[in-house]
DNA sequence: TATGAGCATGTAAACGATTACATGCGGGCT
DNA sequence: AGCCCGCATGTAATCGTTTACATGCTCATA
C-alpha cells in the first residue's frame, strides 16, 4: 500500500522514456509519436499519476490560482459573487483562494504577503476600503499579480474594477416611488465611508431632482447595510413626527430589518410605507411582502471580474475596457404602492 | 523599477551570508547569532523579501492550504461555515481553496485531481453526496490528504465528520409544536437522497412518538431545502382537505417560501398555521413573522471541522474524537403559536 | 552521396526554497 | 596540553516539474 504519490519519474521509468517525454505527452500530445503517447498514457493510468502542482508552479512561475479578498466572508451577499468567480476559474483549472481581510491592523500585511509570496496570479478584491496604494509602494506588487476590484472600488479611479450602475439603480428606485405619487421619500444609507453609500446617495438625490422633488437631509437615516441597522432605522422612523411615506434602502437586508421592526409596531408595508431595497438577494422575492428592489447581477459581477483578471494576467486588456459597469434593473414587487390618502 | 520578486539569494548576498542562514533566521531566529540576525532582517526589510510559497511548499512537501468542496457555493448557508474555516486557517497562514463540485459527471475527477496534485494538505467536504470511496480506490488518496466532512456526512459511517444533532433538533421542534397543542403536524423534507433529510425525518418521527402522536405519511411534503420548494409545498398544503395546523420545515428557506406563498393566499402565520424552520440563517430573526427555528452553530461547524482537519494533518486525533456532534437549539420566535380553536 | 531540414527523444539546467551534513572555532573539562 | 562538545555558519543535495539545448535518425534534395 504505497502512500507516496507517483512522480513523473515513476511514469517515465514504467513507460521506458525520459521525464521530458512524459511531460511533453501530457502538455502537448502532438509533439510525441503515437507509439510513445499510448505508452506514456498507459503508464500514467496505471500509476495514477497527477502532476504535482507545487513543482509545476515553481518551475512555471505561476500559482494557477487567484485570490479573493472579502471584508467579511460570512456575508451571504458575496456567495453568489464567489460562485461566479469559481464558474470561470474551475474550467480553467485555477484554484480560488478566499480570504477575509476584515479591518484588523495587520490585514494590510496579510494582503502584502499574499501578493508577494506568489500564492496567487491575481486578486479580486471585494472591499473598497482596502488601500491598494500600499501595494504600489511595496515594490510595485501589482506588477506581479494584477488586482481587480468588484462591487466596490478603490479610491484610485483608474484601477481596474467591475461594478454596477449604483447611481442609475438608485435613481430608478426613487423615480418609481415618485411615479407612484410619493413626495416625501427617505433613504437609509450604507456605512459612511463606503463608496457604494456615496454612489447610492448620489443616485437618490439625482432621482429626486429629476422628479422635481427636493432633497431633505432630515429624511436620511444612516445604516450600515446590515439587518440590524435596518431595525434601528425603523426605530428612528417611528419616532419621526412627519414620516416619509417611502424609504429607499441601500441594501435588501436593511429593508428586511426595517420592515420587520415596523411590523412589530403594527405599521404595514406597503399600505403605510413603501420600501425599496438594493441587491435583490434570493430571499427578497419571498419576503412578506415580496421586496421591490434594485437587482444586481451578482453572478455576472463575479464572472466579469474574473474574466477581466485573466485578461490582465495574460496581458491583453485594453485600457478602455478596464472599468465596465454592469446594468441593474428595478424589480417591482409588493413592498411599494401609492401613498395612502390619510398620509 | 524592478518587478521581479527578490529571492532568498538576493537577501543572502545583501546581508553577506549564505541562503541557509537567511532561511534559518526566518524560520528559527534563535539558531543564529544576534549579530547576523539583525543583518539578515535588515536585508529582508530593504529588499521586501517574502518567501516564495511554491518553492517552500515543494521542498517541504506541503501546500499550506486546505480545500473546501461545496455542492453549491452560491448557497448562502455555506458562507458562515466558510467564514469559520477561514477564521482558523488565516492565523495559521493556511490558504483556503473553495471549489464547487456540483453534480456534473466529471466532478469526481476534479476532486481526485485536487487531492492528487498536492494542492491542498487536507479537505473539508460539505456535500454528503460526494462518494469518498473512490478516493480509497485510487491509490489511497486519503492517506495523502485527510478529509473531513462537515454538516453532511458520507455514507461511510467511520469517516471523520463534524455534524450537528439533526435528529435531536427535529425532535425538539415537533415537541415544541406538540406542547403548544398541535396534534396534526406536517413536515416538509429536504431532497430525497440527502442524509440530512433522513436524519430530520427520523427526528420528526421520534418527536411525534415521544408525544404520543402518530406519524402520518400524508402529512409529508417533499422539498429540496430551497425557497421555491417551500412555495411549492405551500401549494400542496393549500390543496389539502384536512390541513396540518403546524409544519416543520427541513430548512429556513423552505419555511420562507412556504410562508410567503401562504401570505399571498391570505393564510396567516402563526394564527392559521405554525411554522418551524431549521438552520437559523441570519434573516430568520427578521422575517415577518420572525421564524421559530432550530439554530445551527454554523461558524462553529466550520471552525470545528478545520480544527479536526489540522489534527488529522498533524496526525494527532484519537479515534473517538473523529465524529463530534454539535448541539443545536430551538429558538422560539413568532411563527409558532397554539392552534386556533376553529381548526 | 553529401547536406540539411525536421522530427522524436534524451540530457540536464533551471525554478527558489529547506535542511542534512560538513566545517571551523572557542571554551570547558580532565 | 589535549580532547571533545556545541555553536554559528556554509555547502550542496533535494523537492518534482518544465524546457532549452543537444542528439540521432529519416528522408528529400542537390
Amino acid at each position: 500500500m504505497r502512500t507516496e504519490a507517483p512522480t513523473i519519474l515513476d511514469v517515465a521509468r514504467l513507460a521506458g522514456v525520459s521525464t521530458a517525454t512524459v511531460s511533453r505527452t501530457l502538455s502537448s500530445p502532438d509533439r510525441v509519436s503515437e507509439q510513445t503517447r499510448v505508452l506514456v498514457l498507459d503508464a500514467v493510468a496505471s500509476t495514477g499519476y497527477v502532476a504535482n502542482e507545487m513543482a509545476r508552479n515553481l518551475r512555471k512561475k505561476t500559482s494557477n490560482s487567484i485570490g479573493v479578498l472579502a471584508p467579511d466572508l460570512s456575508n451571504p451577499f458575496f456567495s453568489f459573487i464567489i460562485a461566479g468567480i469559481e464558474q470561470i476559474c474551475g474550467p480553467r483549472g485555477f484554484g480560488v483562494f478566499v480570504t477575509e481581510i476584515g479591518n484588523t491592523p495587520n490585514a494590510k500585511n496579510k494582503v502584502v504577503n499574499m501578493l508577494a509570496s506568489a500564492r496567487a496570479d491575481g486578486f479580486i478584491v471585494l472591499d473598497g476600503m482596502l488601500d491598494l496604494s500600499l501595494l504600489k509602494a511595496r515594490g510595485n506588487l501589482e506588477k506581479r499579480a494584477p488586482i481587480v476590484s468588484a462591487c466596490e472600488w478603490p479610491s484610485d479611479e483608474t484601477a481596474p474594477s467591475v461594478t454596477v450602475d449604483n447611481v442609475g439603480g438608485s435613481m430608478q428606485a426613487v423615480r418609481h416611488l415618485a411615479a407612484m405619487g410619493h413626495t416625501k421619500i427617505g433613504h437609509i444609507t450604507g456605512p459612511k465611508e463606503n463608496v457604494l453609500t456615496a454612489a447610492r446617495i448620489k443616485g437618490f438625490k439625482a432621482g429626486l431632482e429629476s422628479c422635481g422633488l427636493t432633497y431633505d437631509d432630515s429624511l436620511i437615516i444612516e445604516g450600515d447595510f446590515s439587518l440590524d441597522s435596518g431595525r434601528l432605522a425603523a426605530e428612528k422612523w417611528l419616532s419621526m413626527s412627519d414620516r416619509p411615506t417611502a424609504m429607499f434602502c441601500a441594501s435588501d437586508r436593511e429593508a428586511f430589518g426595517f420592515i420587520s421592526r415596523l411590523a412589530k409596531a403594527g405599521v404595514r408595508v406597503p399600505e403605510d410605507v413603501s420600501i425599496i431595497g438594493f441587491d435583490d438577494i434570493e430571499v427578497a422575492a419571498f419576503f412578506v411582502p415580496a421586496l421591490t428592489t434594485v437587482s444586481q447581477p451578482r453572478i455576472d459581477i463575479g464572472r466579469a471580474a474574473t474574466q477581466m483578471l485573466f485578461g490582465l494576467i495574460d496581458g491583453e486588456i485594453a485600457p478602455e475596457d478596464k472599468r465596465p459597469q454592469l446594468d441593474v434593473k428595478l424589480v417591482v414587487r409588493e413592498s411599494t404602492a401609492p401613498p395612502s390618502q390619510d398620509a
